[in-house]
RNA sequence: GCCGGGGUGGCGGAACUGGCAGACGCAGCGGACUUAAAAUCCGCCGGAGCAAUCCUUGUGGGUUCGAGUCCCACCCCCGGCACCA
């Protein structure tokens, strides 16, 4: 009699075995082929919920696979620890955020540990220890040796709740990608990344395996305009300026240009405004500070603004331009300031139209006969009004203005990107500290190398006030200057949490490396990562910036490649209940509960079950039960004693063999391929028809022993990714020496595999009307024969005339009749 | 509004390059075992029809000997972007 499957106890047993014999710790080898396979590391947010198994549990199997195939696989693990989560749930509990997160970890690294993955816990990094973020730091002083870090005061997002601010890419429709709430704007002195210097590069995937949607998203965020700069001249009693700037795509309509818009923010506003503007001119800025910004960019609202009494003058035809301010011009992108040219642009007519401004035809429409225009249009055609363009069509329009603006030096053309700047300041405590000293004689300086970490202060009083909490540290603030040793002050802020994990992978290469953030040998030989997998949501915040961290580095010559993740994947979501799992709702799977009921293995296999990865799923509590179900039978196929019948033919026997040797080889293909493409459902349905095959040849006896036995091992390799556990313990128990996940990955022969019948589908007109075993090796002629000879065929041709016949070999016979 | 992804039984989902629609699993139904239930095992399981057969992949049209798959138009769901001059 079988004891029955167990487990609990088989689980704890083979991890902890493992473990002992740091069976899955890794180190360089040439001998090899490496393979980094990284899965996004959590958030330490407390508990491991069941979308933190969907992404880890499959890309476990999925770096197994590869181990076995041969590959030294690195696919580690580690915990983003730094951010505005713990720190927030640190304050509501009265306890500090250190204790707080290492608590957490501490949980979710045993319930981690509970995956029975091949992570190498030796190589575990934790973002908020300062043997870590000691190099987040020096990553700061590189951006800023190489020009790529400055302070520099701007109107910035700010979150009331959270009180700090925010990069542009946390700001989710205007609210606060953390907490939703509407995002205000204030001037502050902040420091940023020069992300923008990369953003033609960043625009580029050329040599990236990654989804197409994620790739449009990047390329949407960094965005690209092509056009001109134009300078209009300024003459303002007592202003310097002598000229302001604006960026247009459609320089070819330069001569409707009837007045122009700068943004509310713009710097010159106040000193252009005249005096008997100035009130009304005042009331509009404040009206528009005190929008939040999504009032501000709502596309419903009618377009406003005033005028400021100030003109300029368009360059190319010598007119005086009325200046305004209108909010629907962002400062943030071009200059802040556009040409409105109102007969060509729907924002600038519908302006126009609201306040009697003139509207100038320049493009002419096809068939226009000189009469006013009903709306705006904004297609390309030929100029007109246009002095001696008159006649060119735009594209070559855009072209000649633009040359001969910069031959008198006027602009000329330029391109012009949406990506900000990356605002990294953060006025809260839960961070890496900003490594810069302020000094009365020198200015900024930098901590030097050799004085990192700047440790966070454990005592400082860090509840949200929008002030820096470091601030109030005497003894973090008081410094002395490296420079000339003067008493001097520190930088409070600290630093966005996903500066931390910009580089995170670059460190699991030499986790303990003391020298630098890394090892440049190990380094050389992990990276790039070959498959990153992890959710979508991080499309525009963390790859894009750990795409640029990659090349800045490659710029300053400490890495050789271009690109941190050459292949990316993107799982989907868990739900349950037909909704996304949240507390609120009530509806959120715990995997605790499940492992200690039904095991690790039947987690990892049901999460892997369910549906397409790429596609996520719905949870369902009898679905996981079918998975116990097949785990236990599986169980009882491997361990109950098969018995060869004596009385089987010698013929009947070599077909049954044949069959298996057959069944199992299409199923190592299947399998194999399956698992190359991470279709892991139908891989696992391919293994669930060879158990229900083998229970039936196992049922009928016919096999030799030593033909059973290897189509059982066969069957446990092809489990070993999937069932480590499991594997490991029929491995065991059928024989075999320790370790399953030693082994290599089983081969199939495609001569062995391929069928020796097929399925002959007759048609007549298309419609089904039999199927005809036949071997594999029919002729052509014999099929035919075959088909129009069948009983069931016959009635449909009787009277009728033959018009012509399909046949694709190895498929089907088309009669087409009428 | 624009850009992506998707719509297949009661449910999750299969279907290579245009060639048997519904693999595998869940739920359900019937049976065996049991005093009984659970577990397990066997069988059935898209719809209509006694049947032959017909209908069926969001809707309508098209191409083709043949369409879930290709083309056109439309509807619905999910995700992203949205005054970017």
């Amino acid at each position: 009699m079988v004891d029955k499957y167990n487990p609990q106890e088989i689980e704890a047993k083979w991890r902890q075995k493992w473990a002992e014999d740091k069976l899955y710790q890794v180190t360089e080898d040439d001998t090899r082929p490496k393979w980094y396979a990284l899965t996004m590391f959590p958030y330490t947010s407390g508990d491991l919920h069941i979308g933190h198994w969907y992404a880890e549990a499959p890309a476990d199997a999925r770096a197994r696979f590869k181990r076995m195939q041969g590959y030294n696989v690195l696919h580690p693990m580690g915990f983003d620890a730094f951010g505005l989560p713990a720190e927030n749930a640190a304050i509501r509990r009265g306890i500090h955020p250190l204790t707080w997160t290492m608590q957490n970890i501490e949980n979710m690294r045993r319930q981690l540990k509970s995956i029975g993955a091949i992570y190498d816990w030796s190589r575990e990094v934790i973002t908020c220890l300062p043997d870590y973020y000691q190099w987040t730091q020096w990553f700061f002083l590189k951006l800023y040796e190489h020009d790529l870090a400055y302070r520099a005061k701007a109107p910035v997002n700010w979150c009331p709740r959270c009180q700090t601010v925010l990069a542009n890419e946390q700001v989710v429709n205007g609210l606060c990608e953390r907490c939703e709430t509407a995002v205000s704007r204030r001037d502050l002195e902040q420091w940023f990344f020069r992300i923008t210097k990369y953003a033609e590069e960043l625009r580029q995937h050329d040599s990236l395996d990654w989804p197409e949607r994620i790739k449009l998203m990047q390329r949407n965020w960094v965005g690209k305009s092509v056009g001109a700069e134009i300078s209009f001249a300024l003459d303002h009693p007592g202003v310097a300026e002598k000229e302001i700037r604006v960026f247009t795509t459609r320089p070819d309509t330069l001569f409707g240009v009837t007045f122009m818009v700068l943004a509310p923010e713009h710097p010159l506003v106040a000193k252009l405004t005249s005096a008997d503007r100035k009130d009304d001119v005042e009331d509009y800025i404040i009206q528009a500070r005190q929008q939040t910004e999504i009032e501000r960019l709502s596309t419903e609202k009618e377009k406003d603004g005033v005028f400021t009494g100030a003109y300029v003058i368009n360059r190319l035809n010598g007119e005086r331009v009325p200046v305004w301010i209108a909010d629907y011009v962002l400062l943030s992108y071009g200059t802040g300031a556009v040409m409105a040219v109102p007969a060509h642009d729907e924002r600038d007519f519908a302006f126009a139209k609201k306040y009697h401004l003139p509207i100038r035809v320049v493009i002419a429409p096809p068939g226009w006969q000189g009469e006013e225009l009903a709306e705006a249009y904004i297609e390309s055609g030929t100029m007109v009004n246009s002095a001696q363009f008159n006649g060119l069509n735009s594209q070559p329009g855009i072209a000649a203005v633009s040359d001969f603006l910069k031959e008198k030096g006027y602009g000329g053309a330029t391109t012009t990107y949406r990506i900000r700047d990356w605002l990294i300041s953060r006025q809260r405590y839960w961070g890496a500290p900003i490594p810069m000293i302020y000094c009365e004689q020198c200015g900024i300086v930098p901590v030097p190398e050799e004085d990192l970490p700047v440790l966070l202060p454990e005592d400082a009083e860090f509840k949200p006030t929008g002030e820096s909490p470091l601030k109030y540290v005497a003894q973090f603030v008081n410094t002395t200057c490296p420079r000339c040793s003067a008493p001097a002050k520190r930088e409070t802020d600290t630093m966005d949490t996903f500066m931390c994990s910009s580089w995170y992978f670059l460190r699991y290469a030499s986790p303990h490396y003391g020298r630098a953030a890394f090892d440049p040998d190990k380094i050389k030989y992990w990276l790039p990562v070959d498959l990153y997998t992890g959710g979508a949501e991080h499309a525009v915040m963390h790859l894009l910036y750990a795409r640029f961290f990659v090349k800045a580095l490659r710029d300053m010559g400490l890495v050789d490649f271009d690109e941190p993740f050459t292949r990316l994947f993107n799982q989907g979501i868990i739900i349950a209940e037909h909704q996304k799992m949240s507390k609120s709702r009530g509806n959120v799977v715990t995997p605790d509960e499940y492992v200690t009921r039904l095991g690790a293995d039947t987690v990892r296999t049901y999460l892997m079950f369910i549906g397409p990865w790429e596609q996520g799923g719905e949870w369902n509590d009898s679905g996981i039960s079918g998975i116990s179900r097949w785990l236990n039978r599986l169980w009882h196929l491997m361990l109950e004693e098969y018995n060869c019948h004596e009385q089987v033919s010698a013929a009947a026997r070599e077909e049954a063999q044949q069959e298996l040797t057959r069944i199992t080889h299409q199923t190592i293909k299947k399998v194999t391929s399956d698992l190359e493409k991470m279709r892991f459902n139908t891989m696992l349905a391919a293994l669930m028809e060879f158990t229900n095959y083998l229970a039936k040849a196992g049922e009928a006896g016919q096999i030799s022993d030593s033909a059973w036995k290897e189509s059982l091992a066969s069957l446990l390799l092809l489990l070993a990714p999937t069932t480590p556990h499991l594997a490991e313990e029929l491995w065991q128990r059928t024989g075999h020496e320790y370790s399953i996940h030693n082994q290599s990955w089983p081969r199939w022969d495609e001569a062995l595999a391929k069928e020796e019948e097929i399925t002959l589908v007759v048609q007549v007109n298309g419609k089904l009307r039999d199927r005809i075993t036949v071997p594999v090796s029919i002729t052509e002629d014999e099929a035919r024969q075959l088909a129009a000879n069948s009983p069931h065929v016959q009635p449909y041709l009787e009277g009728k005339t033959m018009v012509k016949e399909i046949y694709v070999p190895g498929k089907l016979v088309n009669i087409v009749v009428r």
